[in-house]
DNA sequence: GATTGATGGTTCCATAATGCAACCTGCTAT
DNA sequence: ATAGCAGGTTGCATTATGGAACCATCAATC
């Protein structure tokens, strides 16, 4: 069966998921960030088959993080490049980065990612804006926005600690 | 057939994608992390199918993200608890959240994240560790590291920009 | 003491998605 | 005329998914 959509559901995690909610979307992406942008590419360094290369990079135009440039008429030939949306998705690809390090390589890490201007090494943290303190996410609690469904009992089944916290209308 | 894995991929993009790289995982960590921790209650809401979330939750167990903890004998029971990694993966779901509200919904966010200890609202943002600048990924450009395989042809095809700056042997 | 309910699963089936290989098309270079 | 490149499409075998039904253990209720 298909898999289930939630594009609907009330949360951007699980809407973020509908475009890096699968194996090879988010390496695509990769792709298009390290500069890879033509299909043979893409399709040789990934190793993914032609035909779900050929729709996976549909879904990602269609969604609208990645755009079909025209290089060359005759023969037609095209290149996919990210969108403003697409490069704000591959802020969570960057964010995968130190994770990996840390907890998945042995050895160092595997790659690095440098400064255009400057050539300094980068080193991404998740920070909270106003503090600029690095986030824990043990230290976290969700509560309802100004989107989320107005129904009561979801809302108090879902954000318990919040309701606590706040009493019944927070 | 089965999906291609790449755990011995140099990259920790694609490592990580073995945790967060399909529809359910990342949601199940996401409940974890909102403080859902039974099979039951994830079942009803996350509207997963049974025997997909057992599967999804042998997974992450193994991989170390989450830990089956026994809570009763007679019938035994359990639950699901973030791991050390499995938190350290749900900062990649924190980062979910600015992009989905940004560029996945009309309106307002949906959901907020709130300090357990000053009650105070928390926004993620990524930034750089050194300089505390928000992170560009144009600004980008990734290379080698230690843990990246020898091979020189593989380097240069992959990382043209690095060598460029840098000559040949950056 | 029999039944209901909660919890945490397993089994079976139809459908969808994946991986692979082969093929097609328009044009260029030899 | 022939081979090569780029960007696909088509067909097929194998998996994974979603859904529903079923099971097992115990506690509390009628």
């Amino acid at each position: 069966m298909e898999r289930k959509r939630f594009t609907a559901a009330p949360c951007s995690i699980a809407r973020s998921l509908d475009i890096l909610g699968d194996w090879w979307s988010p390496l695509i992406l990769r792709e298009c960030l390290y500069g890879t942008h033509r299909f043979d590419q893409m399709q040789r360094w990934l190793g993914i088959g032609r035909n779900i290369l050929t729709r996976r990079l549909a879904l990602l135009v269609e969604q609208g993080v990645l755009e079909r440039r025209q290089y060359q008429d005759r023969p037609p030939r095209f290149e996919y490049h990210l969108t403003d949306k697409g490069y704000a998705a591959a802020k969570l690809l960057v964010a995968m980065m130190p994770f990996g390090e840390e907890w998945l390589f042995e050895e160092d890490e595997p790659i690095r990612l440098y400064d255009r201007e400057t050539d300094r090494r980068v080193r991404p943290v998740l920070v909270d804006a106003e503090t600029g303190e690095p986030i824990d996410p043990r230290q976290l609690y969700p509560g309802p926005g100004p989107a989320f469904p107005a129904d009561t009992d979801v809302r108090r089944e879902r954000f318990v600690e919040y309701f606590e916290r706040r009493g019944e209308e927070g």
